[in-house]
DNA sequence: TATGAATGAGGTTTCATTCAT
DNA sequence: CATGAATGAAACCTCATTCAT
C-alpha cells in the first residue's frame, strides 16, 4: 500500500475549522473550502466521503479540544482564584482564535437537531458549580446563582469576540484599536468576577 | 377600493424573521419559511420577487426597529442610572425575542460585506460615552474605557440568550428552569454595572 | 346582460399584433403585451382564455388579411405588368407595417409544427405561376422558373425591412436615411423585375 | 495531462448553434439542447455557467465566423465581377447551412438591445460601397445607391432559405423539389446583378 | 369588467456527489 | 492521490393561469 500521506486531508479539515470558527462563515460550500485550501473540490468527498462527515469530524475535533482544555482547568488542584486566572487566560484565547465556534455550535444545533451531553462532562459541571458556591458562601465573589456567574464569565469573554465587526463599525475603530480594546479586558473581566 | 390585503405579504415577513432571529435558522429556503408561514411557496416570489430581497428587507427592518429602539434611549434626558434600568428593561426583552438577530447581522457581514454607520449614530454614541466617563469620573461606575462599559453591558444581556441550547446541555436545564435563571439576570447586570 | 365594450379585447389584440410583427418581439410575455397596453395582465386570460389562444388569433387575422390582399390582386383583370405594379406597392406597404409577420409564421412553425395551405390557395397561386410563365415567353421578363420570380419579387420587398436593424448598423445609417433608401426601391424593384 | 476533453463542450456549443440557427428553434430550452445533444441537461450549465453565456458564446462565435468570411472576401484582390462571384457563392452557402442565422440577432436585438459595429468594419464597407460606385460609372451594373444594390444581393441569396419552410408550403413542393430551386439561384442571382 | 391574490408547471441554477482515468 | 467529467437532488425563479371579489 502506497500511502503518501500529502496532509491534504489535514490541510483541508484545518481550512474548514478557519473559515467556520475563524471567519464565520458558517455556510462555507465544498467550493469554498477547496478553494481557500488550494485543492480540487472532490478531494473534500474524497478524503471525508461526504461534506456532512467533514462538517461532523471538524466539529467534534474542536469540542474535544475544547473539553480537553476545560477538563484541564477544572481538574487542577490550584486555589480557586488562580483557577479562574488561568480560565480566563486560557478561554480568551480559545474565544480569540475562533470566536465563532459556539454559534456554529448552536447553529448546527437549531438547523438540525439537539445532541446530549455526557454524564461524566455534567459531574464535573457540577462539582465546578459547588466550587463556586463555596467562593460565595466564604464572600470572595458576589452571591448569585453560580450558574450565573459561568454565563457572565463566558459572556464578558466571548460575545465582543463574536459582535468584533458589528462594534467595530459602531464605536468606529479599525482592527488594531479594537484588539487593544480586548487587550485591556483580561484584567476587566478579573477585577469584574473578584470586585 | 381594489387592494384586498391579505396580510399574507407581511406574514411571509413576520415567519421569515422568526425563523431567523427568534429560531436561529439562518439557512431556512423559501420553502421552509412558506411552510412555516402556512403559504405556497411562490407566494415568496409573488411578494418579493426574489429570495434575496426578502432577506434584505427582513434585514433592514430588524436594524432600524433596533436602531429606533436604541435611539429613543440614548436621547431620552433621564438620569444615567435610571437610563440605564431602561435600556437593560428594553434591550433583555428584545434580545429575548430575537436573540440571533446579531449573530445573523454578523454572519451576513462576514459572508458578504460590510456595512458602514451612519455618521448620525457614531455622534450619538459618542455622547452616550461621554456620559459614561462623567459617571466613572463621579464614581458612580468602575472606572474602565467606557466602550468596554457598554461591550460589557450587552455582552452580559445578550450571549446567555444565544448560547441557551448549550447552557442547557451543559447545566442539564430545561426551557423553564432556563428562563428562570435569565429572569434573575435582571437585576443581577444591574448590580454588576452599579456595584 | 350587460355588455360594455370597452375596446379592451381588441386593444390587446392590435398591441399584440405590434409586438411581434412591427417590433419584431416574438418571445413577448403576456406581462409584456398587457403593460405595453396599459392594462393588467390577467385580462388577456380574461379575453382570450389563454395565451395560445391570442397567439393564434393574431396570428390568423394577420394571414387572412394578407390573403385578401393577395387575392385581391391575383384576381384582378388588369394586365400583368400594372398587375406587378399594384403588388408591389401593397407589398411594400404591407411589410413596411409589419416587417416580422413572416419570420413570426416561420418561427411558430419551427417551433411547433408546420401548418397546410388550403387547395383554393394552392390553386390561384398556380394560376398566377401561369401567368408569369406567359409573360416570360412573350418576352417581357427575363425566363426562370416562375416560382423563382416571385421569390425574388418577394425577398426585394421583406428582407431589407427584415434586417433593417442591422443595415442600419452595417452601413452606418440612422431612421431616416434608411427609410430615404427604402423608399427608392420601389422604383428599383419595378426596373429589376421588368428590365 | 489532466486535461481529459470529452468535446462534449463543443458539441453543446454545435447543437445549440444548428437549433438556433439551422432548426430556427430560437426559444430552445437548456433541456431540449441537452436533449438534441444527447447528454445531460445540467452539463450546460457545467460548462457554460448558465444559459445566458452559452447564448452570447454561440452569438458571438456566429457572428465572428460570419465577419471573418467576409473580411476576407472583401479584401481579396480579384476584379469585382470575380469578387462577387465568390461573394454570392460563399454567403449562399453561409446562408444554406444557417438561414436563421441574421434572423436570430435581429431578434435578440428587438428583445434585448443594440450593439453597435466596429469602426474598422463600417471602413470596410465603404471601401466596398465605392467599389460598387465605380462600378456604376464604367455600366458594368445598373445604377442605384450602391448600398441598395448590397441589400438586393443579400436579399436575393438569404430570404428564399429563411422562408423555405412557407415557400414550401404555398409552392407545394418538398424538401428535395426546393433544394433544386434553391441550387439555379446562383446563376440567376449573377445574371441579374449583372445583367 | 377588472383586479390582486394565489397556484402549478416548467424552466434555470447550485450543490454535493460519483465516476473514470 | 488527484482530477475533470458527469449526474441527481433540491433550490430558486418565471410564467401562464385560476380564483375570489
Amino acid at each position: 500500500m502506497t500511502t503518501r500521506d500529502t496532509g491534504t486531508e489535514q490541510l483541508i479539515k484545518d481550512t474548514a475549522k478557519h473559515l467556520f470558527f475563524a471567519e464565520g462563515k458558517i455556510n462555507a460550500t465544498t467550493q469554498e473550502i477547496a478553494d481557500a485550501a488550494g485543492v480540487n473540490r472532490t478531494l473534500v468527498n474524497y478524503y471525508f466521503k461526504s461534506r456532512d462527515i467533514l462538517f461532523d469530524q471538524v466539529f467534534n475535533e474542536a469540542q474535544e479540544s475544547l473539553v480537553a482544555t476545560m477538563d484541564e482547568l477544572l481538574e487542577s488542584p490550584v486555589p480557586f482564584k488562580q483557577k479562574m486566572e488561568q480560565l480566563v487566560t486560557v478561554f480568551l484565547k480559545e474565544f480569540g482564535q475562533f470566536p465563532y465556534r459556539e454559534v456554529f455550535i448552536i447553529t448546527q444545533m437549531n438547523n438540525n437537531g439537539v445532541i446530549n451531553a455526557k454524564k461524566a462532562r455534567i459531574k464535573k459541571v457540577e462539582a465546578l458549580l459547588g466550587q463556586i458556591t463555596t467562593e460565595m458562601e466564604k464572600g470572595t465573589i458576589k452571591t448569585m446563582d453560580p450558574r450565573n456567574f459561568l454565563i457572565n464569565l463566558f459572556s464578558l469573554m466571548a460575545y465582543p469576540l463574536v459582535t468584533a465587526p458589528l462594534n467595530k463599525i459602531l464605536f468606529n475603530m479599525n482592527d488594531q484599536t479594537y484588539a487593544q480594546l480586548m487587550e485591556e479586558r483580561k484584567q476587566l473581566i478579573f477585577e469584574i468576577i473578584f470586585p
